[in-house]
DNA sequence: ACCCTACATTGGACAGGATCTAAGGCAAGG
DNA sequence: CCTTGCCTTAGATCCTGTCCAATGTAGGGT
C-alpha cells in the first residue's frame, strides 16, 4: 500500500497524515468496508479525521482507479482496494457482506452485437447475490 | 398491464386508484424509471397521490416479483416492470440511460462451487457499461 | 343498496448516506 | 523557513427512503 502513495505523490498528490491513514486502513484483501467502517477505523488512530475528509479521499482513490466503490442495493457503498486485478462480487442479501469472485467466462462475449442498441460496451460487472454462512445460521 | 391488477387481485390484493396508477405508469418496454419520477407522472394524472403511496406500492409489486428493482449507481433505484423475462441491463456510462439485454449463457454456471465461500447463491445480475449512440455523437 | 371493517392512503417527521461550505491548517517547493 | 494553494474540519444541507398516527375507502357480507 505504500506503493500506493508513492504512487499517488510522484502524480502531485499531497500527502497527508489523514490520506495515509485511509490507505492503510483499505489495505487488505477481501476488505469491502463502508465509508462510515472507513472513518471509525481511521478514527482509531487518528481521533480527530472527519468524516469529510474520509469521503473526500475515498472519492479521489475511486477517481483515480486506485480503488473500487461497490454499491449494495441501497446500503452503504463498499470500497474495495483491490482495484487491479479484475474481480466480480458475491453479496449477501441479508447483511449486505461481500466476498470477491473470479468466475469462469467473459461476460462480455456473451452480449450479441445485436443487443448492444449501438452502445460502444466497455465493461461486464456481475453481481452474485446469496445468503452467507453467517446469515444462513 | 390490466393483466397484472387483475392478477393481483384474485391474490387479494385490493384494487385502489393508485395502484392503478402506479401500476400504467410502469408499462412499457424499456422502463425504468425512479421512485420519484413514477411519483411524477402519477400525479399528473392523480393530483393527491403521495410518495409514501408510491413507495408503498413499488415495494408491494417488487416483492410480489412483479417488478424488479434496479439498484444502478448509488443514486435512486428504478423499477423495471419486464420481471416475467429474465434479463440484463446495459447502462451507460455518461448519460445513465439503461437498456434491457438477453446474454447468452447463465451467468451463475461461471461461479465455481470452491467460489461460494459457503454462500447459497440464489441469483447473478450482469450489468454491462458502455456509452449510447446519443452521448458517443 | 348499504354498512363494516380491515386494509390503504396521506403528509409530515425522521433516518442514513453522502455532499457542500466557509474558515482555518499545513505540505512541500522555492 | 516562508508562502501559497491545496487539505481538513465541523456542521449544515441534500437526497432517498421509511415510519407514524390519523383519515379514507374497497369490497365482502347482509
Amino acid at each position: 500500500m505504500s506503493d500506493l502513495l508513492e504512487r499517488l505523490r510522484e502524480r502531485g498528490w499531497r500527502l497527508t497524515a489523514q490520506r495515509r491513514v485511509v490507505a492503510e486502513v483499505l489495505d487488505g484483501d477481501h476488505v469491502h468496508l463502508t465509508a462510515d467502517e472507513v472513518h471509525a477505523r481511521a478514527a482509531e488512530r487518528l481521533p480527530e479525521i472527519s468524516r469529510a475528509t474520509v469521503y473526500n479521499t475515498l472519492r479521489e482513490l475511486v477517481h483515480r482507479g486506485e480503488v473500487l466503490e461497490v454499491s449494495t442495493d441501497g446500503r452503504a457503498k463498499r470500497y474495495d482496494p483491490n482495484a487491479h486485478r479484475p474481480h466480480h462480487h458475491l453479496l449477501c442479501a441479508r447483511c449486505g457482506s461481500i466476498r470477491d469472485v473470479h468466475p469462469t467466462g467473459d461476460p462480455l462475449a456473451n452480449l450479441p452485437a445485436a443487443q448492444s442498441f449501438g452502445f460502444t460496451v466497455l465493461e461486464a460487472e456481475v453481481t452474485y447475490r446469496g445468503i452467507c454462512p453467517d446469515c444462513a445460521a
